[in-house]
Formats: structure tokens, C-alpha cells, sequence
DNA sequence: AGCTAATCGAGACGGTACGTCGTGTCTTTTC
DNA sequence: GAAAAGACACGACGTACCGTCTCGATTAGCT
């Protein structure tokens, strides 16, 4: 008989498992913090043998950086005006910073920052945020909005930005949880506008 | 004969054990990361048994706070205009996150947010870093350069600035750490500039 | 299919650790007396995790328990006359007080005794001196030899053989190690013919 | 000035010390057991700092070992025959073993027997105990009741007299407890009735 | 009355063992 | 061959004691 795609022998991965092994482990870690993230801890959570983890992930920093990958959903952002854009991306980011896995991704990127690097490198963990506001640039670049992505204005800027979340995120944690809709739409104005005034526009 | 202050009955701590168990706990955690700060570790690198630790510490997370604060030396900053005291903090900030000390700090303190944890709360790791912010804005109120230190756009200017630093610490690290003291009053200018313009000034 | 004994789930124990484990057990208290009984120490010499101890026993204590019983090998004992078999037990108990297991044995069980605690009830470590030295007057009674196991007479001779043994084990241990075999059975027929001129026969 | 026999220069030692750390020391190795018989304890217990302690003992080995003599009290016995003198003897052990610091002797003897023999041989411990015995036999053998105290007959029948008080202070403790005088009068006579017939009188 | 000196209580010191827990690997049966 | 279950060697955790040490305070005899 012939398989022209043929699978590799032997019984095939339990693909429901990865899900519930990403989410148990998002659960522990936002449950108990770093200390109490145990491993033997995600595979009780999750129903599933130790094994059938670490046939997956090398470690558990390493199932921990691709959980909070596993879990980013960066939207597509492209109103036509680099306002509109800066508008969407900080609004995104400021709810983001609020749910479980965006909360767990800056903890682990600072945390794997200054490290020997090996694991969890903030450029692998903040990859996607950096993508977005890349591409933001890049159209504001094209519309002659802006001088060019790597103008000193521009990368001092989006660092003030990201800073300004990162930071609302560790310590206006409560504030901000309670503000609704509205109220971060109009926090989100108030910042962009600064942000644009900051670069001369 | 009265004692109106006596000491504690007993043999008195060794306060020099103080030190040397602070100095190993930062060059423990600065060598080996968070993984390999082990207490055991700190113990044997300051020559001191576990238990003169435990005496002056709940545990090695405390430890390391305290740590943090104990090697934490925040200049005296009076210029007399809001652009110098900018300047000054903004600089010395960037050199003290490259420290050992300084950096240790922002992983705690990020670390420890939004941890239901009460150990290492950013109030308490950056409560330097905040007094000495408070009275920078005070002065500048006094001198009529802003508003008021409540000022939304002052917190927001003051958030940037701290999170631009938080970024810089956490991903340039490398670029930065090779800048030369002229290079970094030269960073630092651009910054202060972008800040003061943001604030309308 | 039925597995009507089924194995339990998972790796199964080490059966090799045990005996290293015991083994290690015994020699660790030979070699270092109970102050230098460490588990640690055992753990290192059986080439062991701690864990794996633990997994087995309770504590340290428990293990030297059962580890004395393990190494316990009391003889099959049935001469047909009461003097020989006493004459059989005696000298068995005689060499076996003098050996590591044995010996560990008696201290346990003295140690044990009195405590609230449970753990080493000298009914638990003589339990097999107790069964064999129960058969012995069975099979006397039996025959007519004696009047009866529970007779006070033959209590108190069970208890004097007994304390004789553990005094001689105490107290002249290096005398008696010095004993080769045919002196050994020497004062074994002087004490048994002690023994029998007591009971009246 | 002149002083025949000087005291030593500074404070004196308090006497009174000296009895609440013995008793402290039977305390707590009574109530906690060999593993629970801590010097922290025993200076708690007696309300003295450690340094009084080890000023007077090198460790808390020795002071057990010390207290035990200090609280024995072995009776003046002459009752003019042996069966009197042994009767006299065997009560009297019956119910030092029931005792506190009669039962701790035991057990620290016995632990201390076949160890490296630094601290508590059990010579040291029964030592007063052999003292009465070697003196009882000397008597009978001046009354011509024995051949000699270094008779192989009269040696067994003292180790298994004192080896059945061993026992019954192990194994038999609740039940001897519950014996009123009278009954353990009745039991010693019974106990030495055979030691007599066993030495052949 | 002042001096000297040992003792007292208290408790900190450098160590070591405890029993627990989590790691990442290995070994077993079942699917 | 992947799955679950769980044993394995290892090593850190935070606690408890050890026997030593350093304190200030006390208590004597000797000047």
C-alpha cells in the first residue's frame, strides 16, 4: 500500500493536549507567580503525564515563552492616518496588558532580560508588539508622516510609549482594570496626543 | 542606674555579616540569574551560615529587596531649572540601571507586581526612584515651570521617562553599557528635550 | 483483556534500592552511632536520592526499623527435647547479638521502649525472638516437658535468657566476640543447664 | 593573709543551677524522647543560658549521663542472709526502673553500650548498680552462701537477674506500673525463690 | 569604695541534618 | 510510538539544634 504523505509511525500527538498543557500553564503561572509555576503543577492541571510535556518543550521556561506566543492575537491595524494607528496599537496593548498571558509576557521578557539570554529573550516575547509598531512606522514613513523608522524621534518615542504601558501595567494594574471602554479610549487619546506633540506634529 | 535606651540582651548581630550577606546575594543573582539565586548559594559565598540569614530575613526574596535598597544611592539632584533636574535624574537613572544593583531592582520589581505577593511591590523597590521624582515636579511647581505635579500630562511625561529607562535597561542593555559618559549626557539631552517639548515648554 | 492482579501504573520501584538503601541503613549506624545515623548520610553511601528513601519510610527512624527486621534471620529450631532446643536458640541469639543487624537491633528496641512514640516498640523488633521463643515452650508443653507457655515460671526463664543475652551484648560484647564457636556453645550448655535446674528439671 | 584552702577568684557558681539543669535535663529527655531531648530545651526548661550549662558539661551527652547518677540512690542493704539481701535488691531495682532517672539510665546505657564507648559506657551508668551487687555477693560469700563471686554460676545468675529487670522495665512498664508494694514484694519473692534453686540452694 | 575576675542570662554565630518539594530523565504498561 | 503514571538522582528550601562566641550585668574576694 502506498502512502504518498505518509504519517510517522506509532500513535499520533494528542493535539487537544497542547492546548490544555498552554492554558494550565498560563493558569499556574498567573495563579501562583513565578515561585509557585511548577511544572508538576501544569501536568496535574492539565490531566497529562510529565512526559508528554517535555516531548513537546525542552523546559519550562520554554513552554511558558510559547504560551504566552500561543495566546497574542495582535490585530490588524491600518486606519490610513499614523493618529488613528498609534490610537489603536496603544488601546490594544493597554487592554493586552490586562489579560493573563500579556500580563505573563512582560514578567517573563523582563525577567529573561539580561539573563545569559537563553530563554526568553524580550525580543522573542515582545516579537509581535515590535512587528506591529514596525509596520505602523513603515506606513507612516510611506504617508510622509514621519521622517523614517529609525529617526531618533521615532525610536525614543516608541520606547516612551511601550515604557508608558509597561509601566501602567505593574503598578496602575487596579486603576486600570477598572476604568471601562470609554474610559481607556480616552486615556489612549490623551497619550497619543502627547506622543504626536512630542514628535513635532 | 537607669538606662534610658539599653540594648538587647544578648550577643549583638554582626553588622558587617550584613554586608557581606548583601553583597552575595546581589553578585549570587547578578552571576547565575533568578534560577540560580539560591540561598544556599548566598550563604556560602558570604561565609555565614543559613541561620544569620534567616535571623535578619523571612526569606531569600526579601533578602534580595532589601538588598536592592541597601546598594541604592540616589544623588542629590537641585539645579535650579526643571531642564537641569531633568537631565540630572534622567542620567543618573541610566547608569544605575546598568549596575548590578540597579538592575536587580527592575527584575524584582516586575517580578513582583501584581503578584498577590506583598514582598517585592514596585512602591516598595522604586520608592527611591519615586521620592526622588516627587520633588523634582515640587520644585519645578514652586519655580511656575508646570502646572502642578498632578497634572496628567506630568504623570504621564514621568511614566515615559521611567519606562523609556525600564526599556532601555531591559533590551539595549549591551548598546547602552558601551556608550561612554560623554555618549550618555548626550542620550540623555535628547530625551529631556523630547520631554520638556511634550510638556509644552 | 483482565488483569485481575494488576502491576500499578507507572515505573516500578527500584527493588536493588531497598537493599542498598538498608544495607547503607545498618552501616551508617554501625559505623557512626546513632548521633552519626544521618539520612543524608545513608542516601550518599546507597548511592541514592533522598527521595527515594522517603518514598519507601516515613523517617530515618522507621527505615532502621525495618531494616533490622529485614536482615533478621532466625533459624528453623526443632531438636525433639526442650535442652536442645533451647541449647539452639540460646546459641543463635548469642552470635546474632554480636552481629551489625542484631545489634542495631537490641539499641532500637531499648530506645524505643518507654517512648509515646510508636515507631520501634520492642514488640515490633523482638517480635521474631518472640515467635521463635513461643514455638519453643509450644513444642515443651507438647511433649509434657512443661507445664504450660503462660506457667510464671517459664516466663520469668524466657525473660532471664533474654536479659542475659541483651546484658552479655551490652556489656561484654568484646568478650564474647572474642568466642569462637565451641566456646560459644560451651557457656550456652552452662547457661541452658542453669536455666533447666530452674525450671525444676 | 592566709588561706588554706582558697576559693577561686570571681563569682561562685550557683549550686542552685546545677539541680534545675539535672532536673530539666530527666525532664525533657523523659517527656520528648532521645531525638526530642534538646540543650536549647534543657537551658529553656531551666530558666539558664547555654553558657551556665556548658560551663559545667562538655555536652549534653555527659549531662545526661551525669544527672542520671546524680538522682540515684541506691539503699544501704544488709539484711544478714542472701535471699533477704537479694529480696531487698530486686525490689528495690523494680521500682527505680519505673522511675524517671531509673528508666533514662537504662536507655542511655544501652545506647551508649558498643558505641565508640566516649560517652556513656553503660560501667558508668549501672556502675553504682554493680556496686550493690558485688557487695551482696561478697557478703554471701563471707557467710560461706557461695563459693565466690567469680563462681560462673554466680556471675549468670547477677546478669540474669539484672537482664529480667532490664526486660520487665522495656516490656512489661504499664503492668509493673500498675503493681501495688504488695505485688511487687510477691513477684520478687517469686523471682528470687528461682535464682536460689538455680544456684542450687 | 574600687578593682579584678568568674558566672549569669541572653542570644548571635558557622555548621549540618532534617523532611518536603520540584526538576528533568527514565521505565513501565496501555492505547 | 505517544500516552499516563510515577520512580529516579539531585539539590534548594526553610527549620531546628549543635557547641562556640560575645555581650552587659551580677556577685564575690582582695585591695
Amino acid at each position: 500500500m502506498d502512502h504518498s504523505e505518509s504519517r510517522p509511525a506509532g500513535r499520533p500527538r494528542d493535539a487537544d493536549a497542547d492546548d490544555r498543557i498552554i492554558d494550565a500553564a498560563l493558569a499556574e503561572y498567573a495563579a501562583h507567580g513565578r515561585a509557585g509555576y511548577s511544572l508538576n503543577g501544569v501536568a496535574r492541571r492539565a490531566g497529562v503525564g510529565k512526559s508528554s510535556i517535555y516531548l513537546r518543550w525542552r523546559d519550562k521556561e520554554t513552554l511558558l515563552v510559547d504560551a504566552v506566543h500561543a495566546r497574542a492575537d495582535a490585530p490588524e491595524v491600518d486606519t490610513g492616518t499614523l493618529e488613528g494607528d498609534l490610537l489603536a496599537v496603544y488601546s490594544w496593548l493597554l487592554q493586552h496588558f490586562l489579560t493573563e498571558a500579556g500580563w505573563v509576557a512582560v514578567r517573563i521578557a523582563v525577567d529573561g532580560a539580561g539573563e545569559d539570554a537563553t530563554w526568553a529573550a524580550p525580543e522573542r516575547v515582545g516579537a509581535q508588539h515590535a512587528m506591529v509598531l514596525n509596520q505602523l512606522w513603515a506606513r507612516a514613513t510611506a504617508r510622509g508622516e514621519i521622517p523614517g523608522p529609525d529617526d531618533s524621534r521615532v525610536r525614543i518615542a516608541t520606547r516612551m510609549m511601550y515604557g508608558d504601558l509597561l509601566l501602567r501595567a505593574m503598578v496602575d494594574r487596579p486603576q486600570l482594570a477598572a476604568l471601562d471602554e470609554a474610559g481607556r479610549a480616552e486615556e489612549s487619546r490623551f497619550v497619543v496626543a502627547m506622543l504626536l506633540r512630542m514628535l513635532g506634529r
